[in-house]
DNA sequence: TTGATGGTTGAACAAACGCTCAATCAATGG
DNA sequence: CCATTGATTGAGCGTTTGTTCAACCATCAA
């Protein structure tokens, strides 16, 4: 018996194979953590809606903050959120400040997306 | 001027056109809605975890329990979302509930996150 | 029938989240 | 310099979320 898979849970260990040939393939935890918060910051409407607008064209707070009608300050504070997980870039150009993908990944994710929901 | 752009939020106008033209484009609000509901499923560390290991191997929940090295009922919680978001479905026999994947789009989904972390 | 075990459920509670509001920064123009 | 406007920030606050805990259901075996 694996000394590895004892009682950390309240059952009994089952399939004792299929738990070590799973475990054995598992990512680091970094990975999982990373992947989470990466999902994470497309599982909020705001955030969502933003980013697909940015899919379609660079915009400015101003017209983010028109075309979802919200405040600024709201789109602000998503696009920080976006811009710690590298998801948007932006480009300041005196008082405006334009906001794009950081790359086609956003995209690609979105194309996933889509196919699932639409099935 | 176009009169479906005046005053929603707290700033002027500033680029009626890029906003006019993105406004078309734009999805049904429900695609929004169901979008960022199918990402929340994958926000979460633990249940992404239960959805990578699901890709690897059909399991009952007392497997994913040891494995994650939770309760059964905090991974039942989980599963019971999952379940609801069409994720994963389940195949009772005799005592124990199996679990997999409903189908190919969440691999689809995990190899595009993966693509952007490892970047 | 009774006990044991896999699994589900609902209430409770702390942590995380998203928006609002007011203050502030930064750039422009009078 | 000062007023204006685009944008950012931090505190506050109500809502949502994930886990725990205890109770319960379902299946099987003694």
């Amino acid at each position: 018996m694996s000394d590895n898979l004892l009682q950390v849970c309240d059952c009994e260990v089952i399939h004792a194979e299929v738990v070590d040939e799973v475990r054995g393939q598992m990512p680091q935890g970094k990975d999982f953590y990373d992947l989470s918060n990466l999902y994470k910051l497309f599982s909020d409407n705001t955030r969502v809606r933003i980013l697909w607008a940015l899919s379609v064209s660079e915009m400015c707070v101003c017209d983010l903050a028109v075309l979802l009608d919200m405040t600024k300050s709201a789109i602000s504070h998503q696009l920080k959120s976006l811009r710690l997980g590298n998801l948007v870039k932006y480009q300041k150009q005196g008082k405006v400040v334009y906001y794009s993908l950081a790359d086609e990944h956003v995209k690609e994710i979105f194309e996933k997306g889509f196919e699932h929901i639409h099935e």
